[in-house]
DNA sequence: GCTACAAAAATATGATCAAATTTTGATTAG
DNA sequence: CTAATCAAAATTTGATCATATTTTTGTAGC
């Protein structure tokens, strides 16, 4: 008698035909859609018994999606079975920076060869809503826009293991992100967006690169500087 | 009463200091190792089923081994419920190169950074193995040795970030890899161990960095060569 | 402060249900 | 009469859950 449901919005349509996904899959994007937007603080312990009350969805399948998270760099096994959002270390965010700079760029060069015009247009109105979240202050609104803008470059690149390096990446440091974006508000963050379509309607693949990186860099440099400082991420667990 | 045990190996002792090792985390080990030397060939289709019989483990964890590797990009899902281990396209070994190109040079140089004396030893006896390996003409010994000297230089550049992104990618060309070296015989491998030791010993990252690109690039080639044949992966599934 | 007991949480298995693939059989065209 | 194609049954495989076992942790008593 489950009458909870808590997985089960999405696809009421009781018709047939909806694609039917599995409730691993449901469980592992929400988790997902959790780190990566911040709603899970660093540090902070994800139980399976705590999913399954949350999610309302049996134990296997909560079991694979933490496994998967775990393996994607947005979990972290703390020894004693005990699972956490990892919390970001100095020399980490050094890699990530790296990391994220070069994967990043290019799969922009790989984007700028590949663009169409309706994909042109669709990062333009994604654009249009990242302006739109700053000006409102709006960090959860901006977080999520300002991926789907980054994560529609991805898929207009065509490459899909550098994809996976990238999304890894951003779970790695999204729960950060957060917490320095609810700390600063969203005046000082970086959008370069423009400066790379432009450069993508020119087709122009360094010019889109080097757009790209500037945006990441600037970014990146925001938690860095946080980190530095030693205040921002304090929610030790023990 | 599961009395095949056939996943019982390795801890025998029947001590109770032996750290335990959950049966997952077993069949994950087992799997990957399949998947790196080779043991599966690319299109290869992995079954749960075929996994619970082969290694007498129950569902669940069998489960998560398979969800984790697929993240890893060791397995794929090929739609209809099917995994297979993925075949390499020309465009992902370009990828790849270029993954471990960077990933790898930039652990080579933390690696330089912070290796000790013992490290060094422990290098220069991996690498001895790899040499009898090539000579006794052995594969399989030489893929085992070879990613064990890499994954020993991972370990001291720690760096776990850097290192989980090689490690996916050795897992991504692992089963290629197999397969050219069973053409080609173990004569052709690169081996630029030895002057990356030289560099290591003089604690010189740029070197060490430098010598470790060659070596990965010449291997790489490789794979990118037989690709270019066409002859290589024709294990076409359909 | 240390040991022992109890409660909570994780691991692992097997059962059950649903979906997909394969096999088999029948009908029809050559 | 043979072969091919389509349909339906059967087998195989995957998804999910419920349950049992082990491990860990927290607490109370010595």
């Amino acid at each position: 008698m489950e009458g909870t449901g808590k997985l089960g919005q999405g696809f009421e349509h009781s018709d047939e035909n909806a694609a039917r996904v599995p409730v691993h899959q449901q469980v592992y994007a929400q988790l997902r859609d959790a780190v990566l937007f911040g709603e899970l603080a660093p540090g902070q312990a994800v139980t399976i018994q705590g999913l399954i009350e949350r999610t309302g969805a049996g134990m296997t399948p909560i079991r694979e999606a933490i496994r998967r998270l775990t393996s994607e760099g947005a979990l972290e096994f703390r020894g004693n079975r005990r699972v956490v959002v990892p919390m970001l270390t100095a020399d980490a965010i050094d890699d990530l920076i790296f990391l994220r700079e070069t994967v990043e760029s290019r799969l922009a060069e790989h984007a700028a060869e590949k663009i169409t015009a309706t994909d042109i247009a669709a990062l333009e109105k994604i654009d249009s809503q990242v302006d739109e979240a700053i000006t409102r202050g709006d960090v959860s609104a901006y977080l999520r826009q300002n991926y789907a803008f980054h994560a529609k470059l991805y898929a207009v690149a065509n490459a899909p293991i550098l994809m996976d390096v990238a999304n890894s990446v951003w779970l790695r440091f999204g729960p950060s992100m957060r917490v320095v974006c609810g700390r600063m508000g969203t005046q000082n963050l970086p959008d370069n967006h423009k400066t790379a379509l432009d450069a993508l309607k020119a087709k122009n693949a360094q010019a889109t690169a080097n757009a790209m990186r500037e945006d990441v860099v600037q970014g990146m440099e925001q938690i860095r500087a946080a980190l530095r400082d030693g205040t921002a991420f304090s929610e030790t667990i023990d």
